[in-house]
DNA sequence: TTGAAAGCGCTAACAG
DNA sequence: CTGTTAGCGCTTTCAA
């Protein structure tokens, strides 16, 4: 009992052949052959003794497990998190599992995790990582394009089928905003892991005739993060832009103690727009990166290859947009911001069926 | 090739019995038998090939699977984000994967995802929820108590080994704290979701002698938490408890709304003390319940019921401290506050091995 | 209306 | 030193 029962040892109770109650159970087309009274009683039984078929015999026999692994950084960053509730919440609609496999960006590790899909243990993998630019030939050694994978913001892994969003339109939109508000001195903290962010920046400040200012940080080392903060102290642009929700609120933090408060000695805004950043004290204005969107995205790209045995390679552009909060606003203008409850970001994802 | 090659044809290729690529593959003890020069025939057609053993195959023969499942709510959540880079990459250590199964509190879901012990899908679960004590029924018939399962924060689920925070340590040394603040008006904001925490609070209030005011709201209904921020808006306490970072942020952002700021107005302390209390503008006080620490019980001992078949049921209880922050510091004082590095929460989990 | 047999890919026990 | 065989639990095809 404890270690289950299988389908033979059921059938041998009931009486009939593992054939039989296999039909039965699954509801196959074959099943109405069966007499009814047999059906009941292979029912009955598997409900008494608490009969669960072995997922790993079943997805053997069938190829397949339905399960999707996806590959990121790590999820307390809340971008990332958000990302995964999303993919879960959908995958499970189409019938898949969610196998979520955070690397702390160890290359060795993301390597490692991509043979998932060579070893048949999932079906397929959404990946967000930069190893296909990196290191395009190990990665393809180790995974060829024909395996069913689909690479998230890495527009350089042009063997793969890729989704990615244009921040150029949230970034044009971000200084038009700027601009009307007056300010002219806009910096960006950026760890350049994935460049297309600087470059987005660079562009604006090109077409607005702005000075560009980067400060950098190396990526996951907190010290250079405080340096970087003691820096921007220094400096103090009117205006700065975060290359992400999670190291907003650090810079924000550090800049607190040095001295130099947010909203009152300078704006902030962030890329992706979380929860982190609407909740924020004063909620941060952002450039939203939509979680549902890249989750939607990438489940339909590979449940394309998967279910249809699509190999088209796509390159998924998805708009970026922003959200205006108190963060960038004249302290006059702070009170004016009223904004309607349906604007507000949901506190769920959307409930799971069933 | 896109399919991936099986151990037979690897064997076929290679002109001997697929036994022996098995052993010499998998280095057992029997391959120092098998010559020189037909491991090394064996490995080098395995490395051109790009073979991989099916998981599946293996794992069915081995009976097992080497994955643990996580099921919890939601991940937007970042006690739960936290809680899952720490289980990942403590049963990474162990040679385990984790399965995280974010449920939105969804019975039946959680239900559910119970079953995958049962399915021999994955070799243990630790859940957190209060399914155990809420349908303990149910519970028990769809799981009985024999499978390698530990709860987490539900210690009413006495058939299960359980890990859980205690609460009334923190609490104490939080009303500590605040008393000697100078704060007797000390509010809590609780959905009641799990119990301890209005226990512990109302516990204090008693040792203390204060007064208790708990303001309800509902668990995942962002109105009701608006209209929660109304209630302690037109109340307005000293200092207000939390029942998570998460909402903790949220409150503080209607708060705002209502022309009521932190913390000049009133101080906040969270529950959970996650990044999101230690980098909020200000930081918050918070009562911190260490994930790592529970991810690391909670892993000894499903391992241990896994591994060495021990059936013993535990209840372990982990305690809590606080971290004091600006939120709760009065004005003058707050610049004192000179917190030292080490003292800081560090910006990633502790690198996973390989 | 049901059962028998083969096979999914791998490993362990036993034979040669 | 290497091969054969059986079996993990399930599904499917074919035969009765």
């Amino acid at each position: 009992m404890s270690k289950g029962i299988s389908i033979g040892e059921l059938a041998e109770r009931a009486g009939v052949s593992p054939a039989t109650v296999s039909i039965v159970l699954n509801n196959r087309p074959l099943a109405i052959r069966v007499a009814e009274p047999t059906r009941e009683r292979i029912r009955k039984l598997a409900a008494e003794l608490n009969y669960r078929p072995n997922h790993l015999a079943r997805s053997m026999q069938r190829q397949s497990t339905r399960t999707i692994s996806f590959i990121c950084g790590e999820l307390a960053n809340p971008f990332y998190a958000e990302l995964v509730d999303n993919l879960v919440a959908l995958a499970d609609e189409r019938g898949y599992r969610l196998l979520t496999q955070p690397t702390h960006w160890n290359l060795d590790r993301e390597f490692e995790m991509l043979e998932s899909v060579m070893t048949r243990e999932v079906d397929g993998i959404v990946i967000f990582s930069g190893i296909f630019s990196q290191q395009p030939e190990r990665a393809r050694r180790i995974c060829p394009p024909s395996q069913p994978l689909v690479v998230l913001n890495d527009p350089e892994a042009k063997d793969f089928t890729s989704v990615r969003f244009d921040l150029l339109s949230g970034m044009r939109e971000l200084f038009t905003h700027l601009e009307s508000e007056g300010f002219r001195n806009v910096a960006l903290a950026d760890d350049r892991h994935f460049p297309h962010k600087s470059a987005a920046y660079l562009k604006m400040c090109e077409e607005f005739d702005m000075e560009p200012r980067i400060f950098d940080f190396r990526f996951g080392d907190i010290d250079s993060i405080r340096n970087c903060a003691a820096q921007i102290a220094s400096e103090l642009p009117e205006v700065l832009i975060a290359a992400s929700d999670q190291v907003g609120s650090m810079l924000i933090y550090f800049l607190a103690g040095a001295g130099v408060r947010m909203p009152e000695d300078y704006a902030a805004v962030t890329i992706d727009g979380t929860r982190l950043a609407e909740y924020f004290n004063p909620a941060l204005t952002s450039i939203r990166q939509d979680t549902r969107l890249m989750a939607g995205g990438a489940l339909e790209e590979l449940l394309r290859k998967l279910e249809n045995s699509d190999t088209e390679i796509r390159h998924l552009v998805l708009p970026t947009s922003v959200r205006i909060n108190e963060s960038t606003l004249f302290r006059g203008r702070r009170k004016e911001l009223n904004r309607k409850k349906d604007d507000r970001m949901p506190l769920d994802t959307k409930p799971l069926s069933k």
